[in-house]
DNA sequence: ACTTGGTAGACTGTCTACCAAGTGCTATGA
DNA sequence: TCATAGCACTTGGTAGACAGTCTACCAAGT
């Protein structure tokens, strides 16, 4: 499950663009590799990261796995200590909810941007999304209700036509998802609901009511957030220090 | 592209722990040197950048630099090409507008955020800025100016207490002073007087005032950036493609 | 019991050397 | 003139080596 099969696998190629082939750079599949394994929790919060380990495990050697770790030092997804190495990033308590506030900020202002920018095709697939969303939503279906989110955040920021905000809003927006996975059932119905209204106001063409609407619709999210803080972890006992767990074999 | 660098300079240290310096990785000073190059127009846009080369030139080995290139790729400053290797990047026509916009955007939201939380040693910073500022303008001081300038905006940034909007300003800062360095002296002593309304709306803790003053600035800047373009380059004879200059010397 | 000193092992940071494959340039040939 | 074959150069990736540093652990001294 670990090794790097640097293969086409996840083939989602516009038809007709056919790439000959595609030698990404392991570097790159590295990065994705590890982020996965980060966000799906199969490497926990505060594990120390070894260089040849991750190397013999990927199947590769230390160089691209060095290139990955300090990108993803870079990114916040695991802290760099000079001379000892990487571990997964442990999110402090108000990360998330500095996390979610630069979201509004960022996701607002695409929406407002894309209510100026947005094609008639753009909005179409908006709605779809919208519709496709629902239907996941009212399936009970979590995973491909959060893909779908996602898939609808994300084009919208892409509509805004801003490359910087497309970049920092896929930076944040897949942070967010890692931290928050558990989180977004709860409001599941709502939120879809949120979504619709702010279609809306980007096909009409109103700023103002997207950008709004936008934040709002955030501004829920990270309320979901603390509430579900509040039940689930009362004190929280602090878990023993992941930190530096390793083998001691023998 | 892009990064979050959490590294540990953003001190939410624990009150008392004083790390001691610590041994800066190469890389990380090669990057320095790198982004300070690019800047200053050592390396000009378009050249081609050959790590054996920048490895002689900075006396370490082919290591560091890569690792260093990668992150600058990854930031933007440079565009990698793999198999030949980096170019400085050129900045598009639209992109400086993409870039300014993101800036409003991240700033303006700093600044409502800076309104809500700035203490009075905060204000009295700003204030203080302000004054500085205003006098290195009046002196016709540009160098001083830009750098004032620069302090404003980030202790603003810095005051939203938020790290993200922080790592995200910073960057896009550093972008914005390359591109965008010969506008600066344009648009002196108007920029400092919106500074001044910008500092007392947030010693007021008016968040929508401030947040409205930020962007309106840098919308000023955009428009002073545009002004300039129109007048100094007509046409744009599109400079006979630096892009593969190399010392082809006899 | 607590501190100090020493030891050992594990990793990183960096360097060197090397090779395969891809890219751009150039000179050759039709 | 235009294609093309070849060449020089550069990256991407691998392997191995070594110093410095970090952690843990143990032992002796206070």
């Amino acid at each position: 499950m670990t090794t790097i099969s640097a293969g086409p696998g996840a083939g989602a190629e516009p038809a007709g663009v056919r790439h000959v082939k595609r030698p990404t750079p392991l570097r790159e599949s590295v990065y994705e590799a590890l982020t996965e394994m980060i966000i799906d929790g199969t490497l926990e919060r505060g594990r120390h990261l070894v260089e040849v380990e991750l190397a013999s495990m990927l199947g590769v050697s230390r160089q691209p796995v060095r290139e990955a770790l300090q990108r993803l030092n870079n990114e916040g997804w695991v802290d760099l200590r000079p001379g000892f190495g990487a571990m997964v990033h442990v999110p402090a308590e108000d990360e998330v909810d500095q996390l979610l506030a630069a979201r509004a900020a960022l996701e607002s202002e695409s929406a407002r941007l894309a209510a100026r920018h947005a094609s008639k095709e753009d909005v179409a697939k908006l709605r779809e999304l919208c519709k496709v969303g629902t239907a996941y939503q009212e399936a009970g279906d979590i995973d491909g209700t959060v893909r779908t989110n996602a898939e609808l955040h994300s084009s919208i920021t892409q509509m805004s036509g801003n490359r910087f905000l497309v970049d920092f809003a896929a930076q944040v927006d897949r942070r967010v998802r890692w931290y928050y996975t558990p989180v977004a059932p709860m409001r599941g119905a709502a939120s879809w609901r949120e979504h619709n209204r702010l279609v809306k106001a980007i096909s009409d063409g109103d700023e103002d009511k997207a950008a709004q609407i936008m934040r709002e619709h955030t501004e829920h999210t990270r309320k979901a957030y603390h509430e579900l803080q509040a039940t689930a972890e009362p004190v929280e006992p602090a878990e023993p220090a992941a930190a530096t767990r390793r083998r001691r074999r023998s």
